[in-house]
DNA sequence: CCTTTTCGTGGGCAATGACCAACGATAGGC
DNA sequence: GCCTATCGTTGGTCATTGCCCACGAAAAGG
């Protein structure tokens, strides 16, 4: 079994977590996989969550994601029934995209099924060393932040 | 600038992870880069500094790489005279992989400024948080290790 | 009106990563 | 001496990702 990191390599903290980040969104990925979501199929509900009645270019600009990267995550989510999608009476050019009872209702599945990962994720550490190691975590990403959302 | 990460997304401390480290290996990359590295090509470099000379078909079982995907990295990394590669004489179907001096200098360089954008990672955390905080991934890690290097 | 711009959409392209089949050369079992 | 397995290598496939161009519908500015 000489499967061993390479001390050298160990020893790069950016390494480190970009490898335990790269676990951790494999296993959102796979436990969005399992109610038929992606990852961006989420960050568009959790971004319909907290905005009003967005245009599909407007979520596009917020993400940084190409607006015809889109289509195919509106078209799912709509399908699933998680989103309505009306013509903006203003602009008959745009939608206006809402979530759905059942859009929100599988949001909030999804957040609960996400805390679950987050404890399973940060098990090997105390309570106290989660609070403070989430806190430095949103220090570093706000620091770092970049433009987008990529899930 | 409705550059903002929604809310929702935030509380998931995953994602939060997975970001930053996504971050973190982007620009490490882009650090290799300006020397003509890849990642993998580090990690390669990394594991024939710790262990004794190795046959390509041992590193690709230690880093759950596909054989012919080494053959790349392997030709770059002669190429840039960084590593040697001579056939064992005890099975004339192996190489036996060795780093050079430059490939030693090379891989000291590259740690040099890992280690200096570990610094510019956790720059918004004070020096004793630092240590805690890659205490706390390095356990992170071992817990969560999976199979693979994953550059 | 007529021109220009914006919105959603379709198409495709290049880079990437993981994976697999098969080959020549070599070694090992017997 | 044969047969089988292993090593490095070639040459693919397949899915994913980001990016870019062009279109029709609709709006906005003259």
């Amino acid at each position: 079994m000489s499967d061993t990191v390479p001390p050298r390599l160990l020893g790069i903290s950016t390494y480190v977590l970009a490898r335990v980040g790269r676990t951790g969104r494999a296993r959102m990925a796979a436990m969005l996989r399992e109610r038929g979501l992606t990852l961006w199929d989420l960050a568009v509900l959790t971004a319909l969550d907290d905005s009003p009645p967005a245009s599909q270019r407007a979520l596009a600009r917020r993400f940084a994601i190409d607006p015809s990267d889109l289509v195919d995550v509106m078209a799912r989510l709509l399908e699933a029934g998680l989103i309505r999608r009306d013509r903006d009476p203003a602009d008959r050019r745009r939608y206006l995209i809402t979530l759905t009872k059942r859009g929100r209702a599988e949001l909030d599945h999804a957040t609960t099924q996400a805390a679950d990962l987050d404890k399973t994720l940060l098990a090997p550490l105390s309570p106290e060393e989660r609070t403070h190691f989430t806190s430095m975590l949103h220090r570093l990403h706000t620091h770092h932040a970049e433009r987008g959302i990529t899930p």
